[in-house]
DNA sequence: CAGAAAATATGCCAACTGGGTAATATCATT
DNA sequence: AATGATATTACCCAGTTGGCATATTTTCTG
């Protein structure tokens, strides 16, 4: 068995909810330690700044800084802390915008309180758990992304110089040739060349295929 | 409690692996029962013609066509069957190609008996479920999603019309004005004021800009 | 140090692109 | 019948792009 507990933040508005938690939580695993809840994202982020949980149970309904930006706040000052969204809402730009946000885990509130307890200790070790309801928003976007799939790139890489990597991303922000010129303090016509060992590279034919080339590479593959 | 059985079947090359499991997952948890267990991915597909299973244990790496194809092929023929990916293999490509291809979860080879059977049940119910080493690999990939993301498009519609639609992924395609005349049999000259139109309403300059912003619009929402 | 790779630069040219303006045809809705 | 949205075509123009050939300088690597 574990001997260390597992040390919880919730942050939630509602007090009656709150509470609920601290009462179910440990009947179903003494492990689990709610050690502070919040009313606000605001409040556990200064919280996190003394000492950071183990795991944080989210709302996404806050007054103020709402639940997504809070995870993201929250995950960009603290890389290790599991957050789990623990909500009613069901919607795909929700739920979407939380992992994209660093949620660990995303939960419905009529999760059974022993659901509860066991996502809590397996997101605890790392894992990455979705609620059934909302599972399929995620394999729809992976679906998506299959789509972007480049197969004939498989493994490869394309060689670019540094150089080319700089020029290969404004042109995907939709700079031109004289823009990135002045941008990169170099000749227009340096980066007519850095152009066309690009095109030649990525074996495309114009900076269109380019930019949807190297788009849908680094969206799959690093 | 559950008063039906979770119909499992089991897809590995190793016998020894296969009685591994037929042993210690119901003795872990009564309501899962291995129905079938097959050596090729292929063997799986075949039974599957004739009956579905509930929660399919696939590996990875199988003779013939391997776990990830398998995966797919499965997912292609029976949306709702829930498949895990249960290997030792933790690879990038390998984690994201297994979930593009439709995998309900990824679990890896040493994981307890008692946690695969709660992965199992949970998974049935329809979760998503990542083992830990490699849940970085989604919340990576999810982060690389969020610099796609346009945030001031939230909600638009951009009113293209079917014209403008086709042109558009056409421009996506890489296609020339020119070209895009050719294919669509309209002149030169149309497809200049749809690309026009089409600037416009997305609000950029440029087909790159245009072709950018479309795909990661299409990437992020619908 | 020698050779290779990368970054820099120039010139020319044909093709493509986007802006502006204008006109005609079609179709659904009012 | 009138209106508005869409689709179609044409023309001009300035600017951009990509292919090609070539050349110098810098940086890296063995």
């Amino acid at each position: 068995m574990e001997n260390k507990k597992i040390r919880i933040y919730v942050v939630e508005d509602y007090m009656l909810t709150r509470i609920t938690y601290r009462h179910t939580l440990p009947k179903n695993n003494p492990n689990l330690e709610i050690i502070k809840d919040f009313e606000t994202a605001e409040a556990c982020i200064n919280a996190m700044q003394q000492e950071s949980a183990d795991v944080i149970l989210m709302d996404l309904g806050l007054p103020g800084i709402n639940g997504i930006e809070g995870t993201h706040k929250i995950r960009q000052m603290n890389k290790d802390v599991k957050i789990i969204i623990l909500t009613s809402h069901d919607s795909d730009d929700e739920v979407l915008a939380s992992l994209t946000a660093g949620a660990n885990a995303y939960a419905l509130k009529d999760i059974t309180p022993e659901n509860l307890a066991a996502v809590i200790e397996s997101v605890n070790k790392g894992a990455f758990w979705l609620d059934p309801r909302i599972a399929r928003i995620a394999l729809n976007l992976f679906q998506r992304l299959k789509s972007l799939h480049v197969d004939d790139m498989y493994g490869e890489k394309f060689n670019l110089t540094a150089r080319e990597n700089e020029v290969l991303q404004m042109i995907v922000d939709g700079k031109s040739n004289t823009e990135i010129a002045k941008q990169m303090i170099i000749s227009h016509n340096t980066v007519k060349a850095h152009v066309g060992n690009i095109l030649e590279k990525l074996a495309v034919t114009d900076r269109v295929q380019a930019a949807v080339k190297s788009i849908k590479m680094t969206l799959i593959r690093n």
